[in-house]
DNA sequence: TTTGATTATGAAAAAGTTTTCATATAAAAT
DNA sequence: ATTTTATATGAAAACTTTTTCATAATCAAA
């Protein structure tokens, strides 16, 4: 683990370029006051050395790391790729590094992870994740690491948040199919330990319903293709129809295709929607309705948000994503 | 962007317990030679205080980051979300915090993020982009960063690699397919500027048909599913069958809904085999014949490689994954 | 009780930069 | 020619740790 063993120092260019350290420092962050000559000079001696700076002795005397700490449950899902993706974006314009923490959906995890995210003298962070809740967030910014935090409505010193609007636009979807028909129960499909976001649509699912006097049901599934599908096939034997309400592409895809190996037509039988949907949601047959919000554009806000919040520029700390509905093949409307 | 400042020091530790930053130090480090009393007085301290070391000026210190870069084209891929997440589970493990750099494709943003990964002081670099040759490696290694390349023969100092074994399989395949049946055109489909798998697969399947004397097409396909699935729309108007070799399971995918679309039977007339099978190769219909190789295992592989590789420990500098062919709906084989 | 070995502690140097302040040189103004 | 101003440079402190070496304290052995 020595790789820095042997590295060439700011020390040995400002000797075989015959000046100070100072004037070293001095060319290597393009400042003035310094001669064109001696300028070359150094530039050479850095070319010929093939002289690095250390980013963290830089870091540690500037006070800035010019790092971020991302903080994600796992980089396996499609839609923190798409996030990602997006954060990628920004941090190459404005010449940002990125550390990537993972929490593995464990909550003890999460707690180490705030601890290395503290450790490791980012200037900031970007928190992603449901196992962290405010009171975790404050801590960080106690530290003076200034957050923004995804999926979770956070307020204090040094944070910004952004937020997704499902519940909105869920409730009048829902509402329009019972006015136009509603012959389907409507049915959400809870996943175990899914998280904040399921958790706030689930209510104003059941919120809709019981706004509109209609019986609803909520079932359990497992987060995975395969297992749902298997689950759903079984189900397709005694029911024969539903309005389904899904977390995943992957699990409407399993009810869709569950339902067509079933002999059930979608939608006029089985109608579903997926909540976040992604480029998949067009490659199923039926293709699948669904609610999109654009995660790209949300790891870009977040950058967008977190360098403002720490020039202190950040105006609106709250920032709102709403989804939109995309009608597909999946369902009537 | 002052995060740092106000942060508390091991001077204001050491000061407020009475010892001296070395006893500090040790307390921190969970070194002997501290007698209880000391150690839990300090211990108190650092939680009053709330003191957390900086992570950079021990890195300073020790010549020790135990950060790793990861060089990637993109986030936005299943396959490097898979192996994002082999590597993130094993740096886990071992104590280690990632750097994450994108490419974006581009071959000067990649030798930028090799200056970057330079200066980063990470304590070694795992590369997986096409975009970087053997020999921008080897820059990596001179200055002293242990480098394990995916899907890249390399050799050198410090250097170690993971190949994927697609020709192989594909020819065994193929002549399969001749032997058995060949009423099709074999169809590879290229991607522009898909990168060295591609074009390694591309040279096995020409070697496979030339072998068995069969004509063959290649043919310029655009990397993403809509426009793919307009243009095989477009194709079967006028060509009603063919034995597909696609890149990714969302071009496979376009082919088989296009095929479907225009009322063609798969496999009885159109075949088609995804070359990098993800999870949604199970969710298409019909599902897609393809060859698989687990992308989390070769970025658990790539990470022990590197710390082996670390310690002066690697002893077989490169290590081959074998893709497994999985016969799906999509082939009769 | 003295010697020797062991353990606990601290002072200071080191890691590789930036930055402040002072000084020396050059250029401009009188 | 002299003073003022601006520019170029360097010495040294700072950033926050770890680590080496020396010293002080404790304990066991003689």
């Amino acid at each position: 683990m020595n790789n820095l063993k042997d590295r060439v120092t700011i020390y040995e260019v400002a000797k075989a370029s015959g000046v100070s350290l100072a004037t070293v420092s001095r060319v290597i962050n393009k400042q003035n006051n310094v001669t064109p000559e001696t300028r070359a000079k150094v530039e050479a001696t850095i070319a010929r050395l093939g002289y690095k700076p250390s980013g963290l002795a830089q870091a540690l005397a500037t006070n800035k790391s010019t790092n971020i700490g991302i903080v994600i449950p796992s980089a396996n899902y499609v839609y923190i790729s798409n996030f990602l993706n997006g954060i990628t974006e920004v941090a190459k314009e404005k010449g940002f590094t990125l550390s990537l923490f993972s929490t593995s959906h464990s909550r003890d995890d999460a707690i180490n992870v705030l601890e290395k995210v503290i450790t490791s003298h980012v200037d900031g962070a970007i928190i992603f994740d449901d196992e962290l809740d405010e009171e975790d967030v404050a801590k960080l910014s106690s530290y003076y690491v200034p957050t923004v935090v995804i999926n979770n409505k956070v307020e204090g010193e040094r944070t910004g948040c952004v937020i997704f609007g499902y519940e909105h636009n869920l409730i009048h979807i829902l509402e329009q199919y019972f006015e136009k028909d509603g012959s389907k129960c409507p049915i959400f499909l809870h996943v175990h330990n899914c998280g904040r976001l399921l958790a706030r649509t689930e209510k104003a699912f059941v919120k809709a319903c019981n706004n509109a006097s209609k019986e609803y049901k909520i079932m359990n599934v497992d987060d995975s293709y395969t297992r749902s599908y298997q689950d759903f096939k079984a189900y397709f034997k005694t029911h024969k129809s539903g309005y389904f309400i899904a977390y995943r592409d992957s699990i409407a895809a399993a009810i869709v295709n569950a339902a067509t190996d079933s002999g059930l037509n979608i939608p006029e039988d089985v109608e579903v929607i997926s909540l976040i949907g992604t480029k998949y949601a067009n490659i199923t047959r039926p293709t699948l309705s669904s609610f999109n919000i654009n995660l790209q554009e949300v790891g870009k806000r977040a950058m967008y948000m977190l360098i403002d919040l720490s020039n202190n520029e950040l105006m609106q700390k709250t920032y709102k994503f709403e989804s939109t509905y995309v009608k597909r093949q999946s369902t009537k409307e």
